[in-house]
DNA sequence: GTGAAAGCGCTAACAG
DNA sequence: CTGTTAGCGCTTTCAC
């Protein structure tokens, strides 16, 4: 019942082999019989069977993409589904198609990784996230599977893979910097979970530009949480107790800052003129919160996008050496930031 | 190189067959060769070859995940992510996989999903969204392909399908009911784009709500919009301008909201002190407004986890009769609406 | 330019 | 309980 090549090859009285060349559009064809045969397959409504192809192929022509484990509410940060459109548009392009991650837990991700992998159910895999010591990546790299990361790798026996990645120790010290400008020294920096790589970019970032301008940076003044929105109140609770508060906040993420001015809200804190915030991402919702928040734009979409490029690169190009690429970020200015009001509070000027 | 179940049966010293058998667990088998044969697997680091067995079995295991197009705003919507976790924990559960559709555009979806059926890519399909006369639903139900919508069927022809809603109708009834307990008369609807099934349910179930309490819908205060956020933002400009300003919103979605109350705050209309707004969804972020929004919890996670146990149902026993499920819904009461303060002013009760 | 036939790796019907 | 064999639907040498 399933219409085949063979009924297409009796229909334009060819054989099997040449129907399955024209599908390929094989120049050793005559146009006379290519046409032929398309008529036939119009006819019957022929459509290839993908599973007889990939096997025969060996080339599934999908991506496998492995997502955070979804136990984690990182999950829902819409930073997923914007890389998501980049790969998508990429992958389309190039007809792959996309295969999804659904392990709930770090061990059943490695398992559907090795799956993945062993059982060539997809030509390549994209890790969405980087974290220190992770087994997908070396597991990856031992198989010398085609993968690409978006983030960068910790380890340096893993230095040498295709990854895009943001300066995030740049995007952090420019940051840091711009709040040094504006005047503020009791800058405090609240970091996501201190196993993602780009966590411990920030910080570094961060670091270095309060050592620059001859500040030690302090330990009461970082913090990390794990979980967004509650990690980001938490966040908020240690520092506003401190005796000597911060003027100024560094947030891992977007959706973390609204968390963050939940609280400070709740607590009566002014932003910016009590402390002022920047964070990172720039996700869709962010120039929605109250006031909009300034942050740092990392191009999530073209993350996505030239992850897959890379991929589909190795895929083709197996043996080109590793790719490393950088996305441009950019400092979107909006309403959370201000200069440090003096001791005496004279001048107020908003930035 | 890539080890088979040849090779497994030469080293294990039986028939190819019989490691077949001990793979999908045959009971005819004998515990001795059982572990003979899995020892060998082991030994041999045997994967069994996913294509293989798709074109063997017809059957993929997997199922297709149908976004909105990836154009569209929405497309960034929390929503997403979290449905997909819930159909992710079934799926994995009963060892399924799943792909992505990556369609920019209505063409380039439904050609998408012709190849994901005619070319046996999947068994089955979600559908994400629904909306009005939409070809992808219509073609699934010509093919006769098993499917489950999430959403309802608008069409009658297409009544007798597999779908999970809410009762969208309901929810925005009561929403309606409340806010006029509340004391407001003039509610405005602000809806997403007609197109879809739910902006439909929750006017009818606001108009209802009205007309229950004798007050006629009127025009001015029913708006649409494409777009979450600007859309969010265009809405109230258009209400705002009316002579007579609505008292209270109701929202189709809480990332709308946020532009709402975004356009709202540059406007220097207070909520909930000049105006109530209640939405619909209750994804991760919702909670963290400012105020944080009273809105109904759609139970999305759920929406996905029953999509697909229906669906895998549908695949395993496609002779049954197609099945409907309503998720139930709940109000979240927090910050946005507040009894209507009446003319001369005198009490502010907040709700 | 086109056909015949082997094979991708696995499953399942039929024997025994 | 286990082996033999014939496919699943397509690609790809190797002939002609």
């Amino acid at each position: 019942m399933t219409v085949t090549i063979k009924d297409v090859a009796k229909v334009a009285k060819v054989a099997p082999s040449t129907v399955s060349r024209v599908i390929s559009n094989s120049p050793r064809i005559s146009e006379r019989t290519k046409e032929k045969v398309r008529e036939a397959m119009k006819e019957l409504g022929y459509h290839p069977n993908f599973n007889a192809r990939s096997l025969a192929n060996q080339s599934t022509k999908t991506i496998g993409i492995i997502m955070p484990n979804s136990a984690n509410k990182t999950f829902q940060n819409p930073f997923f589904p914007e890389v998501i459109r980049g790969i998508s548009t990429k992958a389309h392009q190039l007809e792959y198609g996309l295969y999804l991650s659904t392990g709930q837990s770090d061990e059943e991700i490695i398992e559907e990784v090795q799956h993945m992998v062993q059982g060539k159910r997809v030509d390549g895999i994209i890790l969405l996230y980087s974290k220190v010591n992770d087994k997908v990546l070396k597991y990856l790299h031992e198989q010398d599977f085609p993968f690409t990361l978006i983030g960068r790798p910790y380890d340096e026996s893993l230095f040498n893979i295709t990854y895009v990645n943001n300066d995030n120790f740049k995007a952090a010290k420019t940051v840091t910097e711009y709040l040094l400008l504006l005047g503020h020294k009791q800058i405090a920096f609240v970091g996501g979970n201190l196993d993602n790589v780009v966590t411990i970019d920030h910080m570094q970032g961060y670091n270095q530009a309060l050592r620059n301008a001859g500040i030690e940076p302090r330990d009461e003044y970082i913090v990390f949480h794990e979980e967004l929105q509650e990690g980001g109140q938490e966040a908020v609770i240690d520092l506003m107790s401190l005796t000597e508060r911060p003027t100024a906040l560094i947030v891992a993420d977007d959706i973390m800052t609204f968390g963050v001015m939940r609280m400070l809200s709740e607590m009566e804190v002014r932003v910016p003129e009590d402390i002022s915030i920047i964070s990172f991402n720039n996700v869709m919702i962010s120039e929605l919160s109250a006031p909009p928040m300034t942050t740092v734009d990392i191009n999530i979409y073209s993350l996505g996008y030239e992850a897959a490029n890379l991929l589909i690169d190795k895929i083709l190009h197996p043996s080109v050496e590793p790719k490393k690429m950088i996305v441009p970020h950019k400092m979107i200015k909006r309403e959370t930031c201000r200069r440090l009001v003096e001791k005496g509070g004279a001048k107020r000027e908003s930035m």
